[in-house]
RNA sequence: GUGAUUGUAGUUCAGUUGGUUAGAACGCCUGAUUGUGGUUCAGGAGGUCGCCGGUUCGAAUCCGGUCUUUCACCCCA
């Protein structure tokens, strides 16, 4: 044999059985979508790479997977850059095009090209792959769905709260009950920032805040040192290292923390007129809670952060995210467009379902009968049989040869087919059908009608 | 990008201090059974031991590189 062939690492195949779990996941999620008022578009699976780049800080732009130029990519390329290897530089040389990292910045260049044409607020939902050159690791891949729902051109606090609404939703209807919806803002983290006189190195400080729950407040406190933070500065943050209580009490906290930042008390505002509405309307199984150190997304968000983790148990990370972003098209040469939306994570969602074995009710991808070929003749008169069940919705199939009994109630059997069908000489004589329940054994004779009708009541 | 970890039949795994022809279970194929699957029995096929190189009389076994798996860091869905 040919040496094994294999798919690139952090990819993977997916079986019948898989993509049948993963459509019923990616239907909940489109019709909710749907109910909520969003609508679909697709964009390419690569862009320009200039689209891409420095969107997603430093980081970001490692991860994104660059493509070559067609042709003779090398001949053109900058000679001096080549000469020194300089792999950084060379990239814009050799490749103008990228796959795309996520569904927010493709977004964004769509809204801005098509802005003469588009509605405001504009509620669009995009299901589609994106990629990202990383090392994959427990439910990371370097190819990946994101359901991604957003609104342009509105900057009320009711779209927050209709997200969140969304996000319970969905997952009351996939049956994950108990995840918890984390949110925060930039706003407060401005303000902590410059209450601690370090607004110029907000991002260390957030990015060092995001892991108390990982390393503890130790290794916080340490991490912002090492990024140059004074200590004194952390002793007057010291209060949200311990941050407990419910939301209201945590926002009151901040309030009295924050009542010397102007960006920070509007924080805090925005998140209690979200959280106030939110508890007067109350969520199904999902919890909000407002946690602090919540910092993600920091390139591009303005205004609230949302993430989402798996219910209690569950070791995965967050399973959808995002949050409010002023100024997303601005880059792309349209102000004034403030944009809010979240995404879910749709391979992490299977694996958590999986994990709690929520997938029970997923229709298997199989046919309900199997008709045994005993030959052209026989096979004709079951082909007509068949074109009647299909007409009245039944999955039905012929074996495609008259291969020997054994074999094609072998294939029944281990496709799982409820239902075989037999008919023979003596079948067409009496123009009837052998049904036969491939769970309990039994067979019985019937007619056309009869054996519609068996089949659907079972 | 950093640090670990994994790789032997279709699958899950054994394989002794380096030593003849690399094993098992399950699966697969054929038959017992020419119109009846799951159970049983009998027989059979299937491996460049991830790949490349090195050490050795001799390598699945030791060493180096590379790819891959899984995990942590970074970052993130």
């Amino acid at each position: 044999m040919a040496q094994k062939p294999s798919i690139p690492k952090g990819t993977r195949d997916f079986s019948p059985v898989e993509v049948a779990k993963r459509d019923y996941i990616f239907s909940t999620i489109k019709s909710v979508f749907q109910t909520f008022g969003f609508q679909s578009i697709e964009t390419p699976s690569f862009e320009n790479l200039q689209t891409l780049m420095g969107k997603y800080g430093e980081e970001g732009d490692r991860l994104i997977f660059k493509i070559l130029n067609s042709g003779d990519y090398l001949g053109k390329a900058d000679a001096t850059l080549l000469e020194n290897k300089d792999s950084q530089k060379l990239i814009s040389t050799i490749s103008e095009k990228a796959l795309r990292y996520d569904l927010t910045v493709p977004f964004a260049r769509y809204v801005v090209q098509h802005q003469n044409e588009i509605e405001f607020p504009f509620k669009r939902y995009q299901i589609q792959p994106v990629w990202r050159a990383d090392r994959p690791q427990k439910g990371r891949f370097r190819e990946f769905y994101q359901c991604d729902a957003d609104v342009v051109g509105s900057d009320s606090l009711w779209q927050e709260i209709d997200f969140i609404q969304l996000y319970d939703t969905v997952f009351s209807k996939l049956g994950l009950e108990g995840v918890s919806i984390k949110m925060n803002n930039r706003k407060i983290l401005s303000g902590i920032a410059e209450i601690i006189g370090a607004s110029d190195k907000l991002i260390d400080f957030t990015v060092a805040l995001d892991k108390l729950d990982k390393i503890g407040k130790e290794g916080v406190t340490k991490e912002m040192i090492g990024k140059g933070i004074s200590e004194e500065a952390i002793e007057k943050v010291a209060p949200l290292f311990s941050f407990t209580g419910t939301n209201q009490e945590k926002l009151n906290q901040l309030q009295e923390m924050l009542a010397t930042s102007e960006e920070g008390t509007k924080g805090v505002e925005e998140l209690r007129f979200i959280i106030d509405n939110i508890e007067a309307i109350g969520l199904q199984t999902a919890s909000l809670t407002l946690d602090v150190t919540l910092a993600r997304g920091l390139n591009y968000y303005t205004g609230a952060i949302f993430e989402v983790g798996a219910p209690e148990g569950v070791k995965m990370g967050s399973i959808g995210g995002g949050g409010r972003y002023d100024d997303l098209t601005g880059i792309f040469g349209l102000k004034d467009m403030s944009g809010v939306g979240i995404s879910f994570g749709l391979d992490r969602i299977y694996l958590v379902l999986e994990e709690l074995n929520l997938f029970k009710e997923v229709a298997q991808p199989r046919p309900d009968v199997l008709f045994i070929n005993f030959g052209n003749d026989e096979a004709l008169y079951a082909t007509k049989a068949i074109a009647k069940l299909r007409q009245g919705g039944i999955k039905s199939e012929l074996y495609p040869s008259a291969a020997k009994m054994k074999k094609q109630m072998m294939y029944a059997n281990r496709r799982s087919i409820p239902f075989v069908v037999l008919v023979g000489e003596k079948e067409m004589e009496e123009d009837t059908y052998t049904v036969k329940n491939m769970e309990s054994g039994k067979q019985m004779m019937y007619k056309l009608n009869e054996l519609l009708e068996v089949i659907i009541n079972s």
